[in-house]
DNA sequence: ATGCCCTATGATATAGGA
């Protein structure tokens, strides 16, 4: 089974990109994030043309999380035990799903902005629900391979980044903020890290100056997943194909294959 | 080569992204 992640930064304006994406890549499972659309607007009729539906968890501007599956979804669950609101407004920001037999979750973790301010503490607050949500899942679902996949703005190490000196008093790379992924390691989970392509680990490039092509990206788009989940992956990869050319998203796929018993 | 920001919105500027 092909399982993948990808922040598509709008689904409505990337709908094209991601049909051929999926016509081309064949995955099973898709966790998208960033939709930037209700889920009334959610573009079902495209997606189920390519052979998927989608189970969704939007409130339009920005934000919003999906899964495609072609393999059905069960035990739909929008939102994060204890999730923290920001601005008065509880975010869409997981959805997760039985598909398979593999539970998957969806994530499109705070930025944060800078550190001190107010999202930035808003960031730490959702990652402790998501922990929360992560250590109910585990005891809910003690026999099936569980993973946690998404766009985590944060860099897990100094080299996930294209140069650590730029990043000084920046978010994504902060003790409190990596301090957040030891916390989910804690809990049982490891990182299936993508091969390396073209020498870069990165899974996103900021569309100004030219970043994709000078190679200034940063791998912040992760899997977690507890042992039942990494036993069965046969091969993890970044599509980085799919950030090229026009109307690319700024983040790539992370496609991650497992064999299912 | 992949090429120098993009998206949504009470839109003709602004906020957010990271």
């Amino acid at each position: 089974m092909r399982m993948a992640t990808w922040n598509v930064n709008s689904v409505g304006a990337r709908i094209d990109r991601v049909v051929e994406w999926l016509e081309s890549a064949q995955p099973d499972v898709v966790a998208l994030q960033e939709l930037k659309c209700t889920d009334e607007a959610f573009p079902h009729v495209p997606i189920q043309a390519a052979g998927y539906e989608a189970v969704t968890h939007g409130t339009g501007r920005w934000n919003g999380v999906a899964i495609l599956t072609r393999v059905g979804a069960t035990d739909v669950v929008r939102g994060l035990v204890g999730q923290p609101e920001f601005d008065g407004a509880a975010e869409p920001r997981a959805i997760g799903a039985t598909c398979n037999g593999v539970r998957v979750w969806s994530l499109y973790c705070p930025n944060g902005r800078e550190p001190g301010h107010d999202h930035y503490n808003y960031k730490l607050d959702w990652f402790k629900a998501l922990n929360t949500t992560i250590a109910g899942d585990l005891a809910q679902y003690p026999e099936l391979p569980l993973a946690y996949i998404g766009d985590y703005n944060i860099a897990p190490t100094d080299a996930d980044v294209w140069d650590i000196e730029k990043f000084v008093d920046s978010t994504h790379v902060t003790a409190a903020e990596r301090a957040a992924l030891t916390d989910i390691q804690e809990l049982g989970l490891t990182e299936v890290m993508p091969r390396s392509l073209k020498g870069e680990p990165y899974t996103f490039w900021d569309y100004r100056n030219g970043s994709f092509h000078r190679g200034w990206g940063m791998r912040i788009d992760l899997v977690y997943a507890n042992q039942a989940f990494t036993s069965l992956v046969s091969d993890a990869y970044v599509d980085r194909d799919a950030r090229k050319g026009k109307g690319a998203s700024d983040h790539a796929p992370v496609v991650v294959d497992l064999d299912l018993p």
